[in-house]
DNA sequence: TTACGTGCAAATAATTTGCAGTCCC
DNA sequence: GGGACTGCAAATTATTTGCACGTAA
């Protein structure tokens, strides 16, 4: 899905790019509306008035680590009219075409990242928080040895934090 | 809780040691009651009837990595009379307590890991199943600069294998 | 029009919890 | 004996799904 695909990639393929696009959308013009609807377009999905006003609020301001519950949230906030089973729906949608990245950390409850390029997080543990490493250097020296007849799909890297007491 | 706990880990301090000791128990004998006896009390949890079960599965071949519903469905097979709730209880205790780890890979089920020393994991996309990473030199060139105030607690990797096809 | 989307409520799935009865020290 | 532990069932939490109705192309 990206260019962690080869089978033994170098280490610059495994680190994060720093500075990643937000979106896939095919030009960027700054105008909110147009970028989804273009977004929405390019993979098929109707720009609907719900799809547009979620994607909004998730592409509308950088990189962001939200849930489901959060994304509802933010859009009853907002005044936007959504069902939290239509976030749900539009965020496995935008998960398969690509356009978000899923992240596990805790168990619980599923994290949806806007930045899809590779590269890994802060996890802080107190206030259950996922933050993008900023670092662009963060790379492994070395890739494992991969198991006959696998390849790598992704590499998720973690690093939990707490607070120093 | 680990060696992993410095402001500026080293490299070697994050990467996998390569052999596991499977438990913390102050001494192994070789018999499998005797340790598993002794690994609870040392940790001031009662060795009951269920606990001393799970236990034997768990630390009883190597490292594994179980699900609550996979212990579950083993001590059943094993004629170990055990409920659900108690394999829950017992391997949330054993957590807390450091003799197990948990691992979060795909949001759902949450994996228990009998290996608690600083590695990584293989995680098969298709059959779901996670696996130590054996190359014990698997590790960061680079650890990233921790936010002020944070330090790190632990560094979760998972590599996603996938068939190729 | 007409297939695709949406909302609602019910259904799942994983995990936790309350509490009465049981067992270890 | 008494607190720790267990089992069961009910409760929670996160997420999915079925289905009648609405809406974009």
């Amino acid at each position: 899905m990206s260019d962690l695909t080869a089978g033994e990639p170098s280490a610059d393929q495994i680190s994060g790019t720093g500075r990643a696009q937000t979106s896939r959308v095919p030009s960027l013009t700054g105008c909110p509306w147009h970028d989804v609807n273009e977004m929405l377009q390019s993979v098929g999905l109707r720009p609907t008035r719900q799809r547009m006003a979620l994607g909004w609020l998730l592409f509308g301001k950088g990189d962001r680590h939200l849930t489901a519950e959060m994304l509802y949230e933010e859009a009853i906030q907002a005044k936007v009219p959504v069902s939290l089973a239509t976030v749900y729906n539009t965020l496995n949608q935008l998960t398969d075409v690509g356009l978000l990245r899923q992240v596990s950390v805790d168990g619980a409850k599923t994290y949806f990242d806007t930045n899809i390029s590779a590269h890994h997080h802060f996890y802080m543990e107190g206030s259950h928080e996922l933050v993008d490493i900023p670092d662009p250097h963060l790379m492994l020296q070395k890739v494992p040895e991969v198991p006959e007849g696998y390849e790598i799909a992704r590499i998720d890297m973690v690093v939990r934090l707490r607070k120093v007491r």
